[in-house]
DNA sequence: TACAATATTGTCCTTTGGGGCAACGCGACG
DNA sequence: CGTCGCGTTGCCCCAAAGGACAATATTGTA
């Protein structure tokens, strides 16, 4: 699904702009997708490498509420609001709520195309750290309830001999969960284990 | 010096203006420091627990020179704009460089008390953060040249074998090494010592 | 010059970690 | 009923780490 390139999702109600602004990047040579208005967008949630060009005031779903449930659903494709009714108070709200830009109607050319090559490289970088944290989990997901037990205590600093005393078991029992987890994390030393264990934050929940 | 409470910088031309805001975070309990310019400001640099309540367009230094000044000189305090001339594009500008919140003059007295209030628990936040970074610092300062090079190794996950190679040292000394080092950072487990190096980021860049 | 910090190395012993080999009990699922 | 995954455990051995006790060499500085 990723081979399809970039797609900016532009939401706007009013169908002129849309076909404009989507002419307008079809021509730099982006893909676009075009909806009338945030619940359609919703509806039809884009995934994939992309960015969003949202107008604020629209029937339905205003460009705030659009952004709040999207910064759930669909977290790593950037905002870039483009209205023509804006003003400070809901620039700051949309700024502070995560929005990558804001630009007022009419915008050059040249400041929307910007905004969006901007954009989509932070939704770039925004995927590689996601695709490395899901990696992360995907191998810790692997562990068996034991095996995850025993992982948070060794990523703890505690010895074997404590793991085994706090869970109840014997100290060989605790060796093999550990051989398995260092198998399974493909880790090849307790410091890459840790390490790993860092990026997922085992290490301040469970402090 | 930490012991005379949160203080709020005004920065503001307007000398009727600083007054009136003045007296206002006075009579809430804030300690309030007035500077006529930027450049005053930067003279006499604060410090301390606070936050910034900055105006856009002063003679001298505008408004976004300085928060740029400010970003390396007090990356603690957080800046509240609160001016009479802003736009969106100035406002967009202000937020993507780091502003806490940005208020249009007149703004009514509870805005500006609730963005001080909220910038100045901002302020605290970073302020723990970076008293727990700055105290890993300064452990890790103390380590001697050698034993700050048998550091980066042993988070690395190398054993005592191969770091002894890397240094071209024996086994022994590199066990001597790792004591002190150990000792001195306070850390009772391997699992210590690499936590402390992520979050020092030294696993990212010697990698 | 003498002391302090740093880096170095040795021997000896104990504790821990890691792995091989083998085995048992249990619950799930076909 | 048999297989499989999971958790369990024992014995034995080797490698690695940690600590005690001791000592040497270099260098910068009081």
């Amino acid at each position: 699904m990723n081979l399809v390139g970039p797609t900016v999702h532009i939401v706007d109600d009013d169908q002129s702009f849309r076909t404009a602004v989507g002419r307008l990047l079809e021509a730099s040579g982006y893909r676009v997708a075009a909806y009338e208005s945030g619940e359609e967008l919703l509806a039809r949630l884009p995934s994939g490498h992309g960015c969003i060009l949202l107008d604020l005031q629209m029937p339905g779903l205003s460009g705030l509420e659009l952004q709040a449930r999207l910064a759930d659903m669909a977290p790593f494709l950037p905002i870039v609001f483009l209205t023509g009714r804006g003003n400070i108070s809901i620039t700051v709200q949309a700024m502070k709520a995560g929005a990558y830009d804001f630009l007022e109607k009419p915008a050059s050319s040249t400041a929307v195309l910007e905004a969006v090559k901007r954009a989509l490289q932070l939704c770039e970088t925004r995927r590689l750290e996601q695709d490395r944290v899901q990696a992360l989990h995907t191998l810790v997901a692997r562990l068996t309830p034991r095996e995850s037990q025993v992982f948070r205590l060794i990523v703890r600093g505690k010895r074997n001999k404590q793991i085994a005393y706090e869970l109840s078991t014997s100290e060989r029992t605790v060796k093999a969960h550990r051989h398995n987890v260092m198998e399974k994390l493909g880790a090849r030393s307790l410091a890459e284990a840790v390490s790993m264990a860092e990026r997922l934050g085992l290490l301040e929940k469970t402090a």
